[in-house]
DNA sequence: GCCTCGTCTATTGTATACAATTGCCACAAG
DNA sequence: CTTGTGGCAATTGTATACAATAGACGAGGC
C-alpha cells in the first residue's frame, strides 16, 4: 500500500478539506482514479479508509458521495473524543513509568519553546502537540482505544482550531499539559481525566468561536 | 459488495472465532481467497474490515495475521463499551420520542417472551437485544457513535456470554433493560448512563467468569 | 396527463495478470 | 561458529478487463 494507495488517499482527502470537492458531491472511483493518477484499485482502499473516517458516505448501493461536516457534527466529535481522551489520560496516570513521563515532559517544553516567541511557531506546536497527545494514547495500553480515537482525531479540524490560537491559547495550552503532566507524576487517574476533558473542550469552543455559523467544515480553512 | 466480498469476510471471521484458524497464524490472501472461493480482491476488502475489528492484526510490511486476543483485551472491550454505550444511553434519553420509547418496549416485551419459558430462546433472546441496543443508538443520534461502537461490539462475544445465561441473568437483563426504558421514559441521561454502564459490564463479568483463565477468546465456543 | 415498464448507461464489484517488495535461506568469508 | 550478503520464493500492491447492478430516461399504454 506503499505508494498509489497513500497517494489517492491523500489527495481525495486534501480535496475535500479544501472545499474542491463539495459537500454532498457524488465521487465516481474512475474520475477520482484520473485525478489522483492511479487505478481505481488504491481509490477504493482510500475511499474505505475515508469512509471510516466519516469524510466520505456511502448510500445503500454503494456509491460514495463528500459528507457535509456541520458544526454539529465536529461538536459530536470532539465531545465523544473528550469523553474517551479523557479515559485515555485516567488509563495512562495509572499505567506511568518515569521514562514515559520523561518523554511526555520533553514534549511539552519543545511545546513551550514553540510557542514562547512573540511569533509562535504554528507547525513546531501541532507536531508535538500531537506527539504529546499520541504518547499518553501509547501509555494507556489499549490498542481498541488507540485504533477508536484515531478516527476520531481530525488532523485537519486540529490545525485549523490551532490557526486562530493566539498567545495566551498557545499558553493556555502548554499549561494544561503540565497540569496533565502533574497528573501523571502523581499517578492520579481521575484528575488526569478531568483536566483532558477540559483541555479538549476548551479546544473545541475556540473552533466553535472561529467557525461559527459557517455551517461547514470545507469553509472555514485559514 | 453484494456476495464475494461479504462471503469473504464471513467465511475468514468465522474461522477466526471459530478457532479454525489460531491466533498469530499467517493469513495469506491468496490461500484464504481460494479457500473461500473467491478472489484475492474481496479478500483483501474482508481483511481491512476484520483489521479494523482488530480482529486482525497487520504487520509494518502489509502482511496478515490472526490477532490473538486474551481476556485483557476482552475486558478492554468491554470497559470501552461500558463507557460509549453509557454516553449513548444518556444522548438517547436525552432526545428520547414517544414512537422509539414504544418500539424499545415491544422489543424488551419480545425478549421477557423468549426467556420467560422454562428453556429460554436464546437466539431469540440475542435477536431482540441487539435490537434493543441498536434502537439506542439510533436515537442517540450521533452518527460517529454508531460507527465507534459498531467495532466494539463483537457480536460473537455477545453470542457467546449469553450461551452461559441461566434463568436468572436472562430475567436481570430483562430487567435492567426495563430499568433504562424508565429513564427514558423520564430523559434521565444520567440515570440511563448509570444502567447501561452496569448493564454492560455485568456482562462482562458473566463472560470473564466463564471464561477465565482460558487465555484466548477462540477457545471458549460451547 | 400520468403512471409503468423496459432499456440503456453510469458506476461499482470481481477476477486475473503483472510488478514490486519483503522475508527467508543458503552459502561463503571471517 | 558466526555473520553478512546474495538471490530466490512468497506475498502483497497495482492495473486493467469484464460482469453485475442500480438509476435515469424515454416510450408506450391507461
Amino acid at each position: 500500500m506503499a505508494k498509489a494507495s497513500e497517494r489517492a488517499y491523500d489527495t481525495i482527502r486534501a480535496m475535500i478539506l479544501s472545499g474542491e470537492l463539495s459537500s454532498g458531491e457524488q465521487l465516481s472511483e474512475e474520475a477520482l482514479a484520473e485525478r489522483c493518477g492511479v487505478s481505481r484499485t488504491p481509490v477504493r482502499d482510500a475511499l474505505r479508509r475515508l469512509e471510516a473516517e466519516l469524510l466520505v458516505r456511502k448510500t445503500d448501493s454503494q456509491r460514495s458521495f463528500v459528507a457535509d461536516w456541520s458544526l454539529g457534527d465536529v461538536a459530536d466529535a470532539f465531545e465523544l473524543r473528550a469523553m474517551i481522551e479523557g479515559y485515555a489520560a485516567r488509563r495512562a496516570a495509572e499505567r506511568m513509568d518515569d521514562r514515559t513521563l520523561e518523554r511526555l515532559r520533553a514534549c511539552n517544553s519543545a511545546i513551550y519553546a514553540a510557542v514562547r516567541g512573540k511569533k509562535p511557531d504554528v507547525n513546531e506546536f501541532l507536531k508535538h502537540n500531537r506527539e504529546f497527545h499520541e504518547l499518553i494514547l501509547e501509555a494507556a495500553e489499549s490498542p481498541r482505544l488507540t485504533s477508536l480515537l484515531g478516527t476520531l482525531i481530525e488532523q485537519p479540524v486540529v490545525w485549523r482550531t490551532a490557526q486562530h490560537y493566539g498567545h495566551e491559547a498557545f499558553n493556555r495550552s502548554h499549561s494544561e499539559h503540565e497540569d496533565l503532566l502533574s497528573a501523571f507524576a502523581r499517578g492520579d487517574g481521575a484528575w488526569a481525566e478531568a483536566i483532558m476533558a477540559g483541555h479538549i473542550r476548551r479546544a473545541y469552543h475556540a473552533y466553535a468561536d472561529a467557525h461559527r455559523g459557517l455551517g461547514s467544515m470545507d469553509r472555514g480553512a485559514a
